[in-house]
DNA sequence: CACAGTTA
DNA sequence: TAACTGTGG
């Protein structure tokens, strides 16, 4: 799945009055999969409305974009689009992976293994059309921006995030880095308005670079040696070993030649990565919740509970105020800016 | 995952 | 108030 870089970068803590009044590019698919993955009943079956229709995705959407507007958050929701031709391999071996989960999920529960089988589970999630679709109108309710990206999500992400549009991009993966993101926020899990509550992880791109002693150039070989997406790395290399070989500098062939690995045919993978399929957008603009649309969806729609539907818009509303100090305040955007000049 | 109710 | 546990759909 995601790029194994976790040993190589050292990500600054954040605490939620940190990211408030700041807008961050969130990768959808990443986050509905982790919704899919982990919103499910202790025998691993996904929360679906009375006609059976999965609703995981939508729980984990709108409790997640309301904890983060209560925090004054700001997230633009960045879906993928078509995904690039290359990356038809990894989609073969996830679909594979998930037949053969979903059998292991059967089995652990015909054995009563509770735990195994809630594990088993996670790993067959599909994210599909429709559910991408509720999503978008959810989000769109809630009077969060939506972009459908023309390819990656991630790669448009990384895109809106390097021209200003988001301070950061928001994802698990780190493959944002690879598509240039200049910072890449992790563990958005908004545990509640508590306070202490954890925030997120902020990764600074340039900062990364500077730790490692690496252009970015070269960070794009790491990813090519450990393997991505698009390419199935060498073997028996992983980060550690890929940084090592990078760090003498040998230049891009000879650095793959050294692994094992062939750079004419690693070229259009670079280049997935150096030249993504992004689009312009238009700058992201926030607008008021409407209550109406949000309970015909979760609450007509799939049988939400009207009363928590409405407290979780409540919190959302109630934003902590912006930044005190200009300083405090550099590079992020007031709530007015943020609300199309038409702050509650 | 995030909420809500419970417990100490 | 914080930590824990069951529930939501």
């Amino acid at each position: 799945m995601g790029l194994p870089f976790r040993d190589l970068v050292s990500p600054q803590q954040l605490d939620w009055p940190a990211l408030a009044g700041r807008r961050l590019a969130v990768d959808a698919y990443n986050a509905i999969y982790q919704f899919l993955a982990t919103i499910r009943q202790r025998d691993g079956q996904p929360f679906s409305d009375a006609a059976g229709r999965p609703t995981s995705h939508l729980i984990g959407v709108f409790y997640r974009t309301t904890a983060l507007l209560g925090q004054g958050v700001l997230p633009i929701w960045v879906f993928d689009g078509r995904p690039p031709d290359l990356k038809a391999g990894t989609l073969r071996a996830r679909f594979v992976a998930k037949e053969r989960a979903e059998s292991e999920w059967k089995e652990a529960l015909a054995a009563g293994d509770l735990e195994t089988a809630k594990r088993k589970a996670a790993a067959t999630s599909r994210l599909t059309r429709g559910m991408a679709e509720e999503c978008q109108e959810l989000l769109t309710a809630l009077g969060v921006p939506v972009i459908r990206a023309p390819s990656e999500g991630e790669a448009q992400a990384a895109a809106m995030a390097a021209q200003g549009q988001a301070w950061a991009a928001a994802s698990e993966d780190y493959d944002c880095l690879l598509f240039g993101a200049p910072r890449l926020v992790r563990g958005l899990a908004a545990r509640g308005q508590r306070s202490g509550s954890p925030g997120a992880q902020v990764i600074d791109r340039a900062e990364l670079l500077a730790a490692l002693g690496i252009s970015s150039e070269e960070l794009l070989l790491i990813g090519l040696l450990v393997g991505t997406d698009f390419n199935d790395g060498a073997p028996g290399v992983g980060p550690k070993k890929a940084l090592t070989l990078v760090r003498r500098h040998l230049g891009w062939e000879a650095t793959l030649a050294a692994a094992g690995l062939d750079a004419a045919e690693l070229t259009p993978v670079a280049e997935v990565f150096r030249h993504p399929e992004v689009a312009e957008v238009p700058p992201p603009v926030f607008g008021p919740v409407d209550d109406g649309a949000v309970e015909r969806l979760l609450v007509e729609g799939h049988g939400f509970s009207p009363e928590r539907i409405r407290a979780a818009i409540g919190r959302a509303r109630r934003r902590p105020p912006v930044a005190a100090s200009p300083a405090e305040n550099h590079g992020r955007q007031t709530l007015i800016e943020a609300f199309g000049g038409d702050a509650p």
